[in-house]
DNA sequence: ACGTTGACCTATA
DNA sequence: GTATAGGCCAACG
C-alpha cells in the first residue's frame, strides 16, 4: 500500500461519528488537490482493506450519496449514517453544511 | 500496451 | 442558476 491511500483511510478512521466529509476535503488536507477521484479510489479498495474504514461518512462536495451502490446493498449507507444521527433523505444529508467535518481543521 | 472508466472538483458560458 | 468542459491519476478489460 502507498502512503496515499494510507493517509486516506487514516483520515477517514478519524472521522468522529454524526460527522461526514468530502473527497475534495481530503484530496486536499493530502495535498493531492485535484486528484480528488484517488480518494475515491482510495475508498474502492477501502474494502479489501482488513481495517474497517467508514466510508458512509465520505460523500461528495453536494453532500449526495454517490457511493452509495458501492456497499453491499444499496440502502446500507443511508441505513448506516441514519444510524449515528445523520438525517438522510432522497439520497441526500441534510444540514451537511452543519454535519461537515474538515479534516484540515481538526487534524492540521 | 492502449483505451475506457470512475465513490470528484473547479471553472467557464 | 443550470449546463458543459476540462483536468487529475489509478485500475480494469
Amino acid at each position: 500500500m502507498s502512503d496515499f491511500y494510507e493517509s486516506v483511510f487514516e483520515i477517514a478512521r478519524q472521522i468522529p461519528a454524526g460527522r461526514v466529509t468530502s473527497y475534495g476535503a481530503i484530496a486536499r488536507c493530502l495535498g493531492t488537490a485535484g486528484s480528488s477521484r484517488m480518494v475515491g479510489w482510495a475508498m474502492n479498495l477501502s474494502h479489501r482493506q482488513k481495517v474497517y474504514v467508514p466510508a458512509h461518512r465520505v460523500v461528495n462536495r453536494n453532500g449526495l450519496l454517490t457511493g452509495k451502490i458501492h456497499f453491499g446493498s444499496p440502502g446500507e449507507m443511508q441505513e448506516l449514517l441514519e444510524n449515528e444521527g445523520i438525517i438522510v433523505e432522497n439520497d441526500c444529508i441534510t444540514n451537511f453544511k452543519t454535519l461537515f467535518w474538515d479534516p484540515m481543521l481538526e487534524l492540521r
